[in-house]
RNA sequence: GGUUCCGUAGCUCAGCUGGAUAGAGCAACGCACUUCUAAUGCGUAGGCCACAGGUUCGAAUCCUGUCGGAAUCACCA
């Protein structure tokens, strides 16, 4: 991971607060010990029950003083307060030195982050950046655990996208195979000219394992039975047909294929998902064969004497892996190699993302480590994105007990949810129904988008239909409404006509504790996004907003705006909240979640 | 058995490169709307950060081991 971020986010240096009073920090104690290695100056925000801004952790300049902490703290505090027309006051406590800073101080550090443009959006680095997520399979529909991948991938995009990356979103339909025969052929045995095609998948399964029985209860074993059973047998064949291109198999494939494809069309643009390039199984796995036959030219790969072709990774603690069946035709792993190649040919990528579950870990294991062998340096810049599973309260969802819970009605449910909700608290007066349908549509997709962005993707994570449908707390709709509350404040400024101006905030103005807090933290807006893309987690976005969010209405309930009536201040007030509604939006619109101007 | 990941409040989760007395939400109880949106705010209660060692001035965080849980190790994808 660490050479990654390596690759990808030469620094930026991004000049937030800590760096400011770091930078003061140091110079003070250079002068006070002589030279001392930047790194030893640790600064952090002060905990709230002790007075100070801003804290500096002296024991890693203990070896430079030979002092005790305590007077090292006072020593620094004292240099401190006398070199930097910043820094108010100090009080040491242990060993850490508080700096309380001038307000002056605060007020620029806003009136920066609003005159600097480039803020939030990152700086050019100059990097190509791929990654492929939602990677459906045509004979599943898409259910949560999709969602999370998807919302996963679209977000990291944008999340790399705002570190100066330029992003390319792949997908890639798994469209062939021997999963997709399966289906094939029990649609042709079982499905009576029905179209959806879902559940085809779960009805070969049945037949299947209804033969193997048969043949075990007539005394063959089970992987005989396995290899024997006649439904196998044929879908083994159709794979062989399809790959040949036989008129008949391929027609009754592309027409399959257009069932699902209509739907989830349908499915990402509700999801508000999209991608830059699809790629077809169908069309990329012929390039891995050709893999295949270099590995085999180089040595790294061998073939058994049925014709299959295996890799031996015993020597790197893996096991033997099959590139190619011995019929010929190509498994996963084959197209996978091939895909990853040709990618590389046509967009020469700095880093490749694969937005996958983690119960592919290994299989990416095995893709890099092959790519390697077979030559290809940049396989060190394929970086697996692995997420965990969204389990029920009921356990996880199997699809062949029905506890899926399929996307579209998920998505539909949590509009309806948050459309009577709305209706109930007397939210949607005075909107049209267009206006009211676009609210409720960005506070239901809303709602569950943050339920699922929350959570560190590394991390298996519990989807209870019940609390994720609760709007209060920490989730999406607070964080929406903290937007639309500070929105309608414009509003009612040009209703009072109150000549609201946007601009810098005075430096001669005060600034209460809470603005002091709120100012760091949209500092910080910057510095999230960047650790947020370099840990390729959108949950750190996720907490970040809601974070701001809540200090944001602690701040509104303490102190009003249009009923203030020294005008400075009041302007203070209003200018510290757009900003604050700014950068919800932005933080959100990284999540791929809208905020509504009311609601 | 091998590999990878996870174990923090009753539940769902934060806690970035080690820093002060570990934080939110939900659920429970109490308080605040004639005042800018109460989808809000405030308060009470709730913890051997799985366990044991180690490194350090300092460990939920890093290292080792143990115990729990998940995934994977297919001529499936």
């Amino acid at each position: 991971m660490a050479d990654f971020f390596y690759l990808c986010y030469q620094k930026i240096k991004i000049m937030n607060i800590d760096d400011k009073i770091g930078d003061i920090a140091f110079q003070s104690v250079n002068s006070l010990y002589g030279e001392v290695d930047r790194s030893l100056i640790q600064t952090q925000k002060t905990r709230k029950d002790f007075v100070g801004d801003l804290t500096l952790v002296v024991f890693p300049l203990l070896k430079a003083s030979r002092k005790s902490p305590e007077i090292t703290g006072a020593e620094i505090g004292e240099k401190i307060v006398s070199d930097s027309s910043e820094v108010e006051s100090y009080n040491v406590v242990k060993g850490f030195l508080n700096l309380k800073m001038r307000a002056k101080f605060w007020v620029e550090c806003f009136n920066d982050i609003q005159s600097d443009e480039a803020f939030g959006c990152g700086k050019e680095t100059g990097k190509s950046v791929m990654i492929e997520y939602s990677s459906p399979n045509t004979n599943k529909p898409l259910h949560l655990g999709h969602i999370r991948n998807n919302l996963l991938g679209y977000s990291v995009a944008k999340i790399l996208e705002a570190n100066g990356n330029k992003v390319t979103k792949v997908n890639l339909v798994n469209d062939r195979g021997i999963h997709i025969c399966k289906s094939m052929i029990a649609w042709i045995k079982f499905g009576n000219g029905e179209t959806p095609v879902g559940k085809y998948y779960v009805a070969f399964d049945k037949a299947y394992k209804t033969e193997i029985k048969t043949l075990m209860d007539e005394g063959q074993s089970e992987d005989d039975a396995k290899r024997n059973a006649p439904i196998f047998l044929e879908a083994q064949d159709m794979l062989r047909k399809w790959e040949a291109k036989d008129s008949e198999v391929y027609s009754l494939w592309e027409t399959m294929n257009g069932w699902v494809y209509d739907g989830f069309d349908v499915t990402y643009k509700t999801m508000g998902v999209n991608f830059d390039k699809i790629y077809y199984e169908s069309k990329t796995y012929l390039l891995g064969k050709e893999l295949v036959n270099k590995g085999l030219e180089m040595g790294v790969f061998h073939k058994r004497e049925d014709g299959s072709v295996w890799i031996n990774l015993e020597s790197d603690g893996l096991d033997e892996k099959l590139l190619l069946r011995a019929d010929g035709t190509s498994v996963y792993m084959t197209q996978d190699l091939g895909t990853a190649y040709e990618r590389q040919s046509e967009f020469h990528f700095d880093k490749m993302t694969y937005v996958v579950g983690n119960e592919q870990n290994y299989h990416f294991q095995v893709l890099k480590l092959i790519l390697k062998k077979l030559g290809c340096q940049w396989a060190d810049n394929i970086y697996h994105l692995s997420y965990g599973m969204v389990e029920l309260p009921e356990g996880k969802m199997k699809s062949r007990e029905g506890t899926v819970v399929d996307a579209d009605d998920l998505m539909e449910e949590m509009v309806t949810t948050a459309r009577s909700m709305s209706k109930e608290l007397g939210k949607l007066e005075g909107l049209s129904q267009v206006e009211a349908d676009d609210v409720c549509t960005m506070i239901g997709l809303g709602a569950l988008k943050y339920f699922i962005l929350k959570v560190d993707p590394k991390k298996n994570m519990m989807f209870d239909p019940k609390e994720s449908i609760d709007f209060n707390g920490n989730t999406g709709p607070f964080i929406q409404y903290t937007h639309a509350r500070i929105r309608s404040l414009l509003r009612k400024a040009e209703e009072l006509k109150i000549g609201y101006l946007r601009v810098p905030i005075s430096t001669s103005c005060l600034l209460a504790d809470k603005e002091i807090e709120i100012i760091q933290m949209l500092n910080n807006y910057e510095a999230t996004v960047a650790v947020a893309g370099e840990n390729m987690s959108p949950a750190m976005i996720a907490n970040y907003c809601y974070d701001l969010a809540k200090l944001f209405n602690q701040y509104y309930h303490e102190f009003p705006m249009m009923k203030e009536e020294n005008v400075q201040e009041r302007n203070k007030r209003i200018t510290i909240s757009l900003e604050v509604a700014s950068i919800i939006k932005r933080g959100m619109l990284l999540l791929g979640i809208g905020v509504p101007e009311r609601m």
